[in-house]
DNA sequence: TATCCACCGGAATTTATGGAAG
DNA sequence: CTTCCATAAATTCCGGTGGATA
């Protein structure tokens, strides 16, 4: 049933990029005179697209004239991370131990001419100096992709406000429509599965019950693929695209979790196995249980207002949720079925 | 309504790490 | 080797806030 499953991976790119030809042109028109290059600031829900759209635009843009460009990915990043990932696409040799200072002066020389950087899921970067370091090397333009423009730059510095207020450098990115976002599945259902095993009113089903938002849209046909196949259905089946959902955004949010570091992993399990805890508790659990979780490790405990950090680090990649207001506020994980590979609960029984 | 309280999250400060200079 | 310095992560400090309580 499903002949090419690269296809619905996350980082496919389409060889078309469907009903976003506005924002396409506007991105374009922004970059025109590569010498005096607009700043953009890129915003919208997740999963709509706005890597895609700065990749593929990029792409087109770099196939007619070569031109020093990056895309970062800064959640998560410090500074040093990310100055040493633009470096290295722009043709430099990071080494791994230079100052921010240093990073920054050898990007400066290797832009001998104008440059773009991306710098995508941009929406803590407000704060950090991470947009100092940037904002002050001449000749590179930024792309900041974030979700609330609004509270981005009432966030950010003065200078980078005015940086980002100038006419035509915000550029918003909406849902799909329906019809717009069936026929981007449709692309992809016909590189990627066997054309008599679907329909278009069911990639319109789809389209709909995501609401425009792409990103699971096409997980969600991708694993409808996978549910029929593991049901020995001949085709899609209205039950396989019913169960698609949860299993997509069980594969989202069990990917996220797996890529964050061992305090939010306890964290996590210790809310998962309560079920629901206001904080107070999950602070007492942490302090008893924290001698036998952390030994034989390199990690030690954390106090509570780094707790408090890997918390809203877990609810912003959507694994837990926060329900209520200050006193009462209570912990909970969004999908009890995504687990935790450490298997930290179970080291606390041995002990 | 007024006061209380838990606790969030910003900002400043400290600690840990590792490289470079003396 | 010791000292110094930069960075990132953790901690300390604390003001603000919205529900709880009386």
């Amino acid at each position: 049933m499903i002949t090419d499953s690269r296809v619905f991976d996350d980082e496919h790119m389409p060889a078309i990029l469907e009903h976003r030809d506005q924002e396409v042109g506007q991105l374009s028109r922004a970059w025109t005179p590569v010498s005096s290059a607009d700043d953009v600031l890129l915003y919208g829900p997740s999963g709509v697209g706005k890597t895609v759209l700065t990749k593929h635009t990029l792409g087109r843009l770099t196939k007619a004239r070569t031109t020093p460009h990056a895309h970062v990915e800064t959640m998560g990043q410090t500074t040093g991370d990310v100055l040493r990932d633009l470096l290295g696409q722009i043709g430099g040799h990071p080494v791994g131990n230079e100052t921010v200072e240093d990073l920054t002066w050898t990007v400066r020389n290797h832009l001998d001419e104008p440059g773009i950087c991306v710098l995508d899921e941009a929406d803590d970067l407000p704060g950090t100096d991470t947009l100092d370091a940037l904002t002050s090397i001449d000749n590179l333009s930024l792309v900041v992709i974030c979700h609330d423009e609004q509270r981005w730059l009432g966030c950010a510095d003065p200078a980078v406000q005015h940086r980002f207020s100038v006419e035509g450098t915000e550029l918003e990115l909406r849902r799909y429509h329906v019809d717009e976002l069936a026929d981007i599945l449709e692309a992809r259902a016909e590189l990627g599965l066997r054309d008599d095993v679907w329909t278009r009113t069911q990639l319109e089903r789809i389209a709909d019950d995501v609401a425009g938002v792409a990103r699971v849209g096409i997980q969600a046909l991708f694993a409808a693929a996978e549910l029929a196949t593991n049901r020995g259905h001949e085709r899609i089946e209205p039950e396989d695209i019913r169960d698609s959902y949860d299993r997509a955004r069980h594969r989202i949010r069990q990917e996220n979790l797996s890529s964050l570091p061992y305090h939010h992993h306890v964290l996590y399990e210790l809310i998962r196995n309560a079920g629901e805890m206001r904080s107070a508790v999950l602070h007492d659990r942490y302090n008893q249980l924290s001698d036998s979780l952390y030994q034989d490790r390199a990690q030690t405990p954390i106090g509570e207002r780094s707790r408090r950090n890997k918390l809203s680090k877990l609810a912003s990649y959507d694994l837990v949720e926060v329900v209520g207001e200050r006193a009462n506020r209570r912990y909970s994980v969004v999908d009890p079925g995504v687990k935790s590979a450490l298997d930290i609960l179970s080291v606390k029984k041995q002990n």
